[in-house]
RNA sequence: GCGCCCGUAGCUCAGCUGGAUAGAGCAACGGCCUUCUAAGCCGUGGGUCGCAGGUUCGAAUCCUGCCGGGCGCGCCA
């Protein structure tokens, strides 16, 4: 239980003591500000209305009855019935000690649910540029929040490697292949390659009609041509491993589902929605109509499972990966990761999957849309050449980047720590940058934003952790041996408390919403509050008493460790020194 | 035309289960290193929270209507 929840169980009770309605709302916040205390109870003002009372009087009446002896310290009346909350140092000690010898920082337990989460599902047809990152990034963080609380989460990695592009690309291997070419060399760049099949598609004689006849050979299973599909995949799932393993992101080959491990189900599927009579034929397709989602005429939405020529789509594709996860995987929720645009395929797969019974009404299904990545001109996001940025590069870029910065400074980190903290600075600073953003709309890329190392950026909380290291280095002690007797004294000392002991709220909300951008702005946060800490509380410095050094080393220790953590949850590498 | 998302400081963004004087970072300006690592700290300036109504003791947050932008609406994914 974290703090807030516990505040709301003392104060619902308080409540059923003087005798509000039940079911009051018990509104429990953090101060909005210093000299607020550290939370605040703001029900009175709404009670006194419903009472005929003096909101003062009520929060008076409150105060008395709320038992938090122990927890808080005082508890005043403020403005028009504010009841600011002064926790106690002693306690947020002992809760600190807690924490502190909890491997997983007292996280409260929850009920273990099986989460299948769809996130990067890159194009194989085509190198993996930065409007991938969102996804990949955002769902490793989720995903590694998720089993930190316990759950059991089950990756998918839904890659779009099959559909009518295959067919040209494969008609070009195939010639590629014929010229004595190796696989891996004609496929170096994805994005060239892609480039080749298209002209030689639009204005080669002849060449069309063999990509399609390579479609339909495909997806009836030739075998000639799987062989040549499959040599096309490995490559190209081995591009994506490269981006995966610079990312730090713990995708793997056995995560990756992808729209082609459904082929063989999509004609079930459509079997079993005209056996229902949801799906019906209409201008030569099958399709679903929705009047849920119909227009203001009572025209109800169109949903295409099955093309008059008989193919399949990928809103077939999607419901028989719905029914996948919901039957076999078992899944309590499942979560989508892709951009806004889908919105409302999802919402009509979700509308016509639940209908058919391809899942159970208890199961969840979430899309979770984000923007799409924009120039500085407000238009979809390109190179001066008008490519795509390849992930691969901006990558390499950032890091280069750290490394001329480092190489700048005074340093005593050997050439290998150099090279090692430049990565993990660069790649930190670019998957923050993404990460703390939490737009549903498109959004702006900026090199110089992206590749930023100062304020509130990756780095400022990788500095904040070598500090502590540092610390530790000079005092010569093992973090992991430290005594915890913290005494909370100063007021730096008790915001920073109060932060490490908010760690908890911060992950929950990254759980419910899929939002790792709350983890990491409270991370800043905690990174900031260390920084002032730093500042005014000096543990090695002469003068310093052996109580207060005890005492703040044992503080800055739980501050190690929950950057640490939390950075670890975000996919974001620490070091000892920088 | 209908639907979804959005409009907060010069820029990029938080805040939106309604709570007190709307916050960060960058940019600008002024301080702080013979150092517990200045990738830092402290401070100053900067906002009719798109506009107008409504609900409320209280609205950036909820409702309605406008204005502006993005995206989506039958055989691409």
């Amino acid at each position: 239980m974290n703090i807030q929840e516990l505040l709301q169980d003392k104060f619902s009770q308080a409540l059923v003591t003087i005798g509000a309605p039940e079911g009051s709302p018990v509104p429990v916040q953090r101060a909005t500000r210093a000299g607020f205390g550290d939370y605040q109870f703001n029900g009175a003002m709404a009670l006194a209305k419903q009472l005929k009372s003096n909101p003062r009087a009520i929060a008076e009446q409150i105060v008395a009855a709320v038992e938090l002896d122990g927890i808080a310290d005082k508890l005043e009346v403020a403005g028009p019935g504010f009841i600011n909350i002064h926790l106690s140092p002693a306690w947020m000690a002992s809760q600190l000690l807690v924490v502190s010898q909890d491997a997983k920082l007292a996280i409260s337990p929850v009920e273990s649910q099986t989460i299948v989460v769809d996130y990067s599902s890159p194009n194989l047809a085509k190198e993996m540029h930065v409007g991938h990152l969102r996804t990949t990034i955002i769902g490793d963080a989720v995903v590694k929040v998720l089993e930190f609380m316990g759950h059991n989460v089950i990756r998918q990695n839904h890659m779009g490697d099959w559909g009518t592009q295959f067919g040209m690309l494969l008609a070009h291997l195939s010639d590629k292949l014929q010229a004595n070419e190796v696989a891996e060399t004609a496929l170096s760049d994805l994005e060239d390659f892609y480039r080749e099949a298209k002209v030689r598609f639009d204005q080669e004689q002849g060449f069309a009609d063999r990509a399609r006849d390579y479609v339909v050979k495909l997806q009836s299973g030739d075998s000639q041509c799987l062989t040549l599909w499959k040599q096309f995949i490995d490559v190209s799932v081995a591009h994506s491993e490269e981006v995966y393993q610079k990312l730090n992101v713990s995708l793997t080959r056995k995560d990756i589902m992808g729209e082609s491990a459904y082929n063989g189900d999509l004609a079930n599927v459509v079997a079993e929605l005209k056996a229902q009579n949801i799906a019906v034929e209409d201008q030569g397709a099958q399709v679903v109509f929705i009047p849920e989602l119909a227009d203001k005429e009572g025209n109800p939405a169109v949903y295409i499972v099955q093309k008059s020529g008989g193919g399949y789509l990928y809103s077939t594709t999607d419901l028989a990966a719905m029914r996948y996860r919901s039957g076999t995987l078992n899944a309590d929720r499942t979560l989508i990761l892709t951009d806004a645009r889908q919105a409302l395929h999802f919402k009509q797969t979700e509308i016509v999957g639940r209908k058919a019974g391809f899942m159970r009404p208890q199961q969840t299904y979430e899309h979770c849309p984000f923007g799409m990545m924009l120039g500085s001109d407000g238009k979809p996001f390109k190179t001066r050449s008008g490519d795509t940025v390849k992930l691969v590069e901006l990558l390499d870029e950032a890091v280069e980047r750290a490394a001329t910065l480092l190489s700048g400074r005074q340093t005593d980190l050997s050439e290998d720590e150099l090279a090692d903290v430049a990565r993990k600075v660069g790649i930190g600073a670019v998957k923050y940058a993404d990460l703390s953003k939490n737009r549903t709309t498109d959004y702006m890329f900026n090199w110089d934003t992206m590749l930023s190392f100062e304020g509130n950026t990756a780095p400022y909380l990788q500095y904040a952790y070598t500090r502590i290291q540092s610390i530790f280095r000079k005092a010569n002690v093992d973090a992991g041996e430290l005594e915890g007797h913290i005494r909370i004294d100063a007021p730096q000392e008790h915001q920073l408390a109060l932060k490490l002991l908010q760690f908890n709220e911060a992950i929950n909300a990254v759980s419910s919403e899929a939002t790792p951008h709350v983890l990491c702005s409270y991370l800043y946060d905690l990174a900031s509050a260390f920084m002032t800490f730093y500042e005014a509380c000096p543990m090695l410095k002469e003068g310093v008493s052996d109580e207060d050094k005890a005492s703040r080393l044992a503080l800055v220790a739980v501050t190690a460790k929950t950057l640490k953590t939390g950075l670890d949850l975000l996919g974001i590498e620490t070091m000892d020194k920088m």
